[in-house]
DNA sequence: GCAAGTTTACATTCATGTATGTATGCCTGT
DNA sequence: ACAGGCATACATACATGAATGTAAACTTGC
C-alpha cells in the first residue's frame, strides 16, 4: 500500500514523530532503532528514511513540535495595555511554563531530552540545551536588571545570581520531577516554589499573592 | 604476558575505571564499546570481562568511587563539640559539596551521569539518581523542620518546599554548569546562589555571612 | 508517465558474550 | 626451599545478532 495522498503523507510523518516520542521514552534514544519507530507507527524503515535524513534529523523534528522560548511565554502573559512589573511578568511566565510542561507531549519530549538521550550520540543534545538555556538566562537577566533599576528587586540580590537561581530551580525541579512524575504533583509544588522565591526577593512586605 | 601479581591486577582494575571515565565522557555511555575502554587502558576486552560482569557492572563500580551522600557531608562540616544551627550546617555542607564537585574525577563522573548516559540503557540511571535524590531530600527536610521548630527558618516557608528549592537549585546548577564548565566559575556563582538562598529564608536581619 | 511515497532486499559494520588458550603467580606438602 | 598443581589474570577467536544506509522494485496520485 504505497503512495498516499499528500495529506496522508503528512499524517504518516506526524505518526512517525509520535511513534518516536513513545519509543524514545521507553527505550532511550540510542537504543531505539529506526525499525522500531517505523513499526510503532505501522510503517517500515523506508518511510522513515523518506521523511527524515536519519535519526538525528528525526529527533530535531520531534523537538521542534514543543519548543517554547521564554520570550514567547513572556509575550503570552503580558498585557500590552497594562504592563506588569518585570518580576511579576517573570513569575507569571514561569508558572505558565510549568503548566505547559504538564501537557503529555511536552512532558514526554522533555523527559526524553533530560533523561533518555545522551550527549555525543547521534544527536548533539548539549548544543540544543545550551541554546535554550542561554536564551532563557539572558532574558531573565534583562528582567531582573529592570526590576533592580525600578526598585522591585531586593537590594543585595544581583540580577545575574537571581537569574541563575531561578533557572536552576526550574531546571532542577523538572529534572527531578520527570524522573518519576508520580512522586509528587508538580502543579502544586512548582508554583509554591516559584511564589516563595519571588516573594523572598521582592522588597515590599508584599500584598498577598493571589 | 598474562597473570600479574595481585597488586598489579588491582591497578589494571583502576586503570579500566579511569579509562571508562574518559571514554564515557567523550563518546557517551551507550556509544562506547568495552573494546574502546580496554584499549584506552592498554588492555583487551578479556581484562574487562575478568574484572566486571558487563558494562553496567563497570558503570556502577565507576560511580562507587565518587559517591558522597549528604549525611556524610553534614558529618564532615559538623563539629560535635559545638553544633551549628541546622540551616548553617546545611549551608556549609552544600558549599562543601559544591567544592568537591570541582575535583576532576567527581566532575567527570557527574557529567557522565547527567549528560552522557541515558535511562533504559545498559544501566538503570534513573534508579541510581532516584536513590541519591530521595536520600538527599529526606535529610534536607529533617534539617529544615528542625530549623522551623527552633525558629531559624522564616515562618511562611514550609520545610518541604524549602528542601525542594535547595535541591532543585543545586541539581539545576550542576546540570547547567556541567554542560559547559567554561561558561562561568561555579566556585564563584555557586556559593553566591547558596548564600543568597539561605540569607533570604533566615529570619533575623542576619549577621553578615563570612 | 513521471515523480512522490513506501516496501523489500542487500551489503556492511560493529558490539556482545562466551569459549578457549596460556602463561604466570601463589600455595601446599614434604 | 622448592616442585608440582591449581587458580588467576589476562588475550584471542568465534558465533551471533542487530542496526545502518542504500539501491532497487513497486504502487499509486496528479
Amino acid at each position: 500500500m504505497p503512495k498516499r495522498t499528500k495529506a496522508e503523507a503528512e499524517a504518516t510523518r506526524e505518526a512517525l514523530l509520535d511513534a518516536a516520542e513513545v519509543i524514545f521514552l521507553e527505550r532511550g534514544v540510542s537504543r531505539t532503532s529506526l525499525e522500531q519507530i517505523a513499526r510503532q507507527a505501522g510503517m517500515t524503515r523506508g518511510a522513515v528514511y523518506w521523511h527524515f535524513k536519519n535519526k538525528s534529523d528525526l529527533f530535531h523534528a520531534m523537538l521542534d513540535r514543543v519548543k517554547m522560548p521564554l520570550r514567547q511565554l513572556l509575550d503570552d502573559v503580558e498585557d500590552p495595555d497594562q504592563p506588569n512589573a518585570p518580576l511579576e511578568s517573570l513569575r507569571l511566565a514561569t508558572l505558565h511554563a510549568l503548566g505547559r510542561l504538564q501537557g503529555p507531549r511536552s512532558r514526554r519530549v522533555h523527559t526524553i531530552l533530560l533523561h533518555c538521550s545522551e550527549s555525543a550520540s547521534d544527536v548533539d543534545i548539549l548544543a540544543l540545551q545550551d541554546q535554550l538555556a542561554c536564551d532563557c538566562y539572558e532574558t531573565m537577566v534583562e528582567r531582573f536588571e529592570e526590576a533592580r533599576d525600578t526598585g522591585t528587586l531586593i537590594d543585595n540580590v544581583e540580577p545575574e545570581i537571581a537569574s541563575r537561581m531561578l533557572m536552576s530551580m526550574i531546571l532542577g525541579l523538572l529534572h527531578d520531577w520527570l524522573r518519576d512524575p508520580e512522586r509528587y504533583d508538580i502543579g502544586d509544588v512548582g508554583p509554591r516554589m516559584i511564589n516563595t522565591f519571588f516573594e523572598r526577593i521582592t522588597p515590599t512586605p508584599a500584598k498577598p499573592l493571589d
